[in-house]
DNA sequence: GTCTATATGCGGATAGAC
DNA sequence: GTCTATCCGCATATAGAC
């Protein structure tokens, strides 16, 4: 693997365990044994990296954003949702300290800024999809709430989750937002289609 | 008014506005126009200044987590929920850069955990309440799940406010997470006391 | 491409005069 | 209580040899 990779990759690591601002880039250079010098011969600066590691985020989310994509039953709402949650915990330290990033690197706080519009405009979209398919049943101010909601939740509940329990571990994988997601779904659906709901959220009852 | 409770009052305006990471010492002291010196004969550290206001934070909330106040009725519910509200708003920088916080001062992020879990086992008690006195409707893993879902709310929207519009005033009221909490309650109440929670959302559109 | 050495700046914190 | 001056350490980033 090129060093250039290596530097990426060891990043992505870092940055997601201990957080953007707590990951210098001496830290990353010793952590591969390379010299500092060496990492700035690659990347101009530690935003850079950042930056190419939103390009991959953005990459991955892309697909799902596609609106072409018709959501026709919860189980297709629930697998695009799933492999967003799985991308945003992939990357999860853009949301980690979103404050951070949006002042100390406002290119790279932009286009994450914009990710989640997009991402809101998705599920606005989706939630509509349900409701026209007799899926979902709530008002269009509902729907909004109910869209951001989800969003907020996904991108914003691994915080929380730290600052509910110390155990490191609890806050890393997708589980506990999957959760509340399907919790935040289940008012709106009923029939056939909250028993499935019900099923799903079983599976991630700790 | 004491130099003390000086720099206490516009520690918390700094930090409200600007967050804890990026308000130095020095900055404070600039800004009260007194020196970095004179500043650390009162305050021992930078951690110590966020004690005191955590201090007086805690002690906004005690009282909305006395067990012996009972909560009969949505009118109760949502007075308390809006003391605590803005409670959170008035000391918002606790929750705006929650890793920085829980890594950098364990001491004030041990004590800042607690509060959120104080505010769960509240939250669990007033919906097990409003479900005793018929104003809920809601199964008991629901009302654990609702409860998490107020507090996350409530103290992490301004972040996700932050990252959904760049306008930085959009996230310092409560009026976006009131809005949502109303949205989240809403579901499991029916009646006349949904057309009450119907009235007080309307009152936060924006 | 990779290294060593270093510039530069800032933030937290202290010493000692007044 | 308040000031000036300063120490220390770290983080980003650069210069120039190899």
């Amino acid at each position: 693997m090129k060093t250039r990779e290596r530097i990426v990759e060891q990043s992505l690591v870092l940055f997601n365990a201990e957080g953007l601002p707590k990951v210098s880039t001496n830290r990353i250079a010793t952590e591969l044994e390379i010299s500092p010098g060496n990492l700035y011969y690659h990347f101009r600066s530690k935003e850079q990296i950042v930056e190419w590691l939103i390009r991959r985020f953005e990459q991955r989310m892309a697909p799902l954003m596609d609106p072409t994509i018709a959501v026709a039953a919860l189980d297709d709402w629930w697998l695009t949702l799933h492999l967003g949650l799985e991308a945003i915990t992939a990357y999860r330290f853009l949301y980690r300290d979103v404050d951070f990033l949006l002042h100390e690197y406002p290119r790279c706080g932009a286009r994450v800024q914009h990710q989640a519009a997009l991402n809101v405009r998705t599920a606005i979209r989706q939630c509509q999809q349900l409701l026209a398919a007799g899926v979902l049943r709530a008002s269009p101010t509902e729907i909004t709430a109910l869209a951001r909601q989800i969003v907020f939740t996904a991108t914003c509940w691994p915080t929380f989750s730290r600052l509910m329990h110390i155990g490191e571990g609890s806050a890393e994988g997708p589980e506990h937002a999957a959760y509340h997601l399907l919790a935040l779904m289940s008012p709106y659906v009923d029939g056939a289609s909250r028993q499935y709901l019900d099923y799903l959220r079983s599976k991630y009852v700790r």
